[in-house]
DNA sequence: CGGTTCCATGGAATCGATTCCACGACGAGG
DNA sequence: CCTCGTCGTGGAATCGATTCCATGGAACCG
């Protein structure tokens, strides 16, 4: 590896390598001559900087560590992707880490993140504990938590309000006429799975779905729990005639079992999937979905990291959710009797989503606190 | 930020930091005693080594840069996912960067990775020449190509031989009856998209398709385009009776213009896209694609990678490509008469992919060099 | 015209871990 | 008993960029 230093460039612009330091990160105590001789050099060498170095002595690294659950879930993936966006903007570069779902390779990573000296790290936390996490906090490393929250672990973060969405949906099914409804529920260890189901639970009990524990089954986000999931809930001796998953992969599995079942979806089994993923409006039937915004949820995840380097402690923020209303939900059908979904292609194609068929839960209000510590106004829920 | 150095490490065990250094690295020239001494100290102090120290004077970062066109593209968050696994595994982490299918982006990123010394790297390039690649090749940066690869730039590499998947899905469609397919290209400025449309009009030419220019259109790579091509398509004077897009994003934009168009895919017109995405399989129908292993191409990258850092210089590697039949590719429809697709939806669940519905493209022999260096034999295309 | 301020500059210290080199102690072999 | 080799150890140099501090010259003011 050719290694091209400060002192090279200072030595052919035939000054010293403070002055070449101080033109190349821009300090005015500068001469015109000096700055151009020593960019020509600069250009001249190609010269890097070592960024190591640099940090070692400035303290400061322009680096920020995200760890997310699963790069392959697309919720994720945009995730990643806007808040690798926005980190740019503000000249961060992001160190991204997978957990995999997984506490151990999430702890693995976080050491890793500690020992590079990030910045600040946006994480969405698996488990209830962590002791790298703890560590995080004890180094009094910038920090914020997306989408999910570790209870009693006081760290700024943005996560969705399930309640409405869920809510929304379950009021959805019963004025189809459903009254027993299989819900595929996330992991109990993550906070977005105990909300959801929480939420679910109160929902089902307040507006008259059947309450019957069989009818939950406790997946863990992947999509091969889906696939487990129906393939329970239909051996039942009796099975629901609709399907609530907590996520798109467990969806994706779910939709698959059913499809391996022989059963219809929108026909047979209306199905709802919470997060909307863009192709889920391509299944036929267009999947119903609770939807949150995800471009938002990594916007403001970067300005609260952004927030805390620069020392104050922002109020956490709380997302809302809505119900898209899609094709898939029908009314309940007992047995095997046909719904009363579009039976030809042009009338499938002609009753797709339009706005008016969106079943908003009030978007004007700040939804109430779920546990947060401080919650603020949520801004409107846009559609990239 | 609490700052614990090797110093402190040192005195709280009573020795220098240099036999603390010796100690934590797992130097052997250290006593019994020194060693628990230090452990403990280490452990009680929560010692993190400092890693821009550490790199700073012993040259290796432990880190590998990894930048791929677009997380958000499923094929390469599959990708980054087992890349990222398999350097985990070899003691690695991976710095991900996401150029956008930009290659300003890909520049700016590849910039900070020299900068931070990675000790390599792995990248899906953007465009025809770059000065940042060409700076990191100066520098002997161990560098591999993933995917696709730049023209002239002599560096290993894992690529997916689109030839026989490609010409498979072409005769296909012609013993179905099709004459007239619209092809959704990639980009030119990009390996893949030139070879994938070369094999396209190789094949069509061959096995009698119609070479009309107007059946094809060139797309980004990313769904938009996708959907305008269909656009595009099926305002001609003679429309295609089947669309065959470059890759999944693009398909998906194709497929949802049709739904919005009312044409139903496999009915009216048959399609097939290029990546094998796992959800592709539960639209209806479900989705006949070109497939490559992407767990293949990752662990291989990673492998080649390794060898270079070694200071080997490893053969390039070509991966097979084959085409996958399900059922969104049915005869040639003159007009909108009705295909011969499967109508109840018990039948249609029925006919779901089995391993004999694949044809698979001479998966015994070596494929041909398609202007590698050097082409090894691709090991056996395995799916998870 | 003398003294003060300002400014560009270079030398040297610094960040934290690694590693070269020298030193002392101890055991073995002559 | 002396010497040589081995081994554990500490001091100091090192990696490369930043930054504190001192310096010398120019400009400015009374």
């Amino acid at each position: 590896m050719n290694t091209v230093t400060i002192r090279d460039v200072a030595q052919r612009a035939g000054v010293s390598a403070a002055t070449a330091s101080r033109v190349l990160s821009g300090n005015p105590a500068t001469s015109p001559e000096a700055r151009s001789q020593v960019e020509q050099a600069a250009r001249e060498l190609d010269f890097r900087p070592n960024a190591q170095a640099r940090a070692l002595r400035s303290t400061r690294s322009d680096t920020v560590g995200l760890l997310v659950s699963d790069v392959r879930n697309p919720f994720f993936a945009d995730l990643a992707h806007t808040i690798e966006q926005s980190l740019l903007e503000l000249g961060y570069v992001t160190l991204l880490g997978n957990a995999n779902e997984n506490r151990a390779q999430q702890d693995r990573y976080l050491d890793t993140l500690i020992s590079r000296r990030v910045d600040g790290v946006i994480v969405a936390p698996q488990g209830t504990d962590s002791a790298s996490i703890d560590s995080l906090l004890a180094r009094e490393v910038p920090t914020v938590f997306v989408d999910r929250t570790i209870p009693g672990v006081d760290v700024p973060s943005v996560t969705t309000d399930s309640t409405p969405g869920i809510r929304a949906a379950v009021q959805h099914l019963v004025d189809l006429g459903h009254e027993r409804v299989g819900y595929v529920a996330g992991p109990q260890s993550v906070s977005t799975g105990r909300e959801r189901l929480e939420a679910w639970s109160a929902a089902a009990a307040e507006l008259g779905l059947s309450t019957d524990p069989e009818l939950v089954y406790v997946g863990d986000f992947q999509s091969a729990s889906g696939s487990a999931a129906v393939h329970a809930l239909f051996e039942l001796d009796e099975p629901p005639t609709a399907i609530l998953a907590a996520d798109s992969l467990m969806a994706v599995g779910a939709i698959a079992m059913l499809n391996r079942l022989g059963m219809r979806m929108g026909t047979d089994v209306s199905v709802i999937a919470f997060d909307d993923i863009e192709w889920f409006s391509l299944l036929d039937p267009a999947l119903t979905v609770i939807a949150h915004s995800v471009e938002e949820m990594g916007r403001i995840a970067v300005q609260l990291l952004h927030e805390v380097i620069d020392g104050s402690t922002p109020d956490s923020v709380v997302l809302p959710s809505e119900l898209i209303v899609r094709e898939s939900t029908t009314r309940a059908s007992r047995g095997s009797a046909g719904g009363a979904t579009g039976g030809s292609a042009t009338v499938t194609s002609a009753t797709r989503e339009t706005p008016a068929t969106r079943a908003s839960s009030s978007p004007t209000g700040p939804t109430g606190p779920t546990g947060q510590t401080g919650t603020t106004t949520p801004p409107p829920l846009g559609r990239n």
